[in-house]
DNA sequence: ATAAAAACTTATCGAAATAGTAGGGATTAG
DNA sequence: CTAATCCCTACTATTTCGATAAGTTTTTAT
């Protein structure tokens, strides 16, 4: 009778949130060596076999790269500064937007009207936010971090 | 083995959309009359069944006040400069937030900064929007479109 | 007094998404 | 050769979603 419409997203499973932790580990370690997965699971306390799954999905949308056999792993198929969070959202989660897209006809006036005026705008703050930070951006933020918080047991 | 975290929200599903369209609804024909679950139903093409346990977390949450039998319907509970964008959606999708609220320990380094650089700055920049918007406000800039609208139809 | 209208409540359901687990196959360094 | 590692696919338990359905209660209008 009515078309079923599910859930729009801008949800965040534990792919996005798993696959941003695992990819900002590679980043804060970049170096141009390949890391093993099982190293970055323990490090991010994550399942292997569930990272696995999710490091699929970053190569397939070409933000890393893999070494097959011994000694192989996975590294950044880009230098930082040229992933964004957008990037590594979108390949994990799909679509991030707050308005389906697919269906823009039959809608109610007031429906159009909050997809204009309220779904839209957030949509954009938060496009806004995470297609102009990289990872680059993040690691010298991390490090940032972390120097002035062993400032703290020099005091 | 380990803790298992289910996705964390900020997605809107049809109760928060359905639900801020029918008080929306509401708030555009706000006369200190009560309007009937199915005339609302109706124009905003939603079940009715559904939108009656949606009205029932609404009411709950004293957004909304009812007047039963014959003749009755529902109607705001306060005025519609009262009412935000967030304390619909917040009653209607539970927590809104990026950020797990409820697990502050054994977080990984990484998983700890992205809480603080990135979940919540993009959390508070959604909050600003929510809190400061208020159904009047929709209400107003829905009628400015549509007059707008009709002008077009004149030139 | 009765009938109709409407709020209210609860149970059930199928589909989809989620968060894994499990296990084997392919590839390569040493 | 073998161990390490990527790679792939199938399976599964649980939860959520979006309803539907069917009643019960309350009140107004006639």
């Amino acid at each position: 009778m009515r078309l079923i419409k599910r859930v729009i997203k801008l949800k965040m499973s534990t792919k996005g949130r798993y696959g941003l932790r695992a990819i900002l580990d590679l980043a804060i370690r970049y170096t141009g060596e390949q890391i093993p997965l099982n190293v970055i699971a323990q490090r991010q306390d994550v399942s292997e076999n569930y990272l696995e799954q999710v490091f699929s999905i970053l190569k397939k949308s070409g933000l890393v790269i893999s070494v097959k056999g011994s000694q192989g792993g996975y590294m950044l198929a880009k230098r930082p500064e040229q992933i964004t969070i957008k990037m590594v959202l979108q390949a994990l989660e799909g679509d991030i937007s707050l308005v389906d897209s697919s269906n823009t006809t039959d809608l109610t006036d007031v429906q159009s009207f909050l997809n204009t005026y309220l779904w839209n705008r957030i949509d954009s703050e938060i496009n806004m936010i995470i297609e102009a930070t990289t990872l680059e951006d993040l690691v010298h933020e991390y490090q940032t971090m972390n120097e002035s918080d062993s400032i703290i047991y020099y005091i």
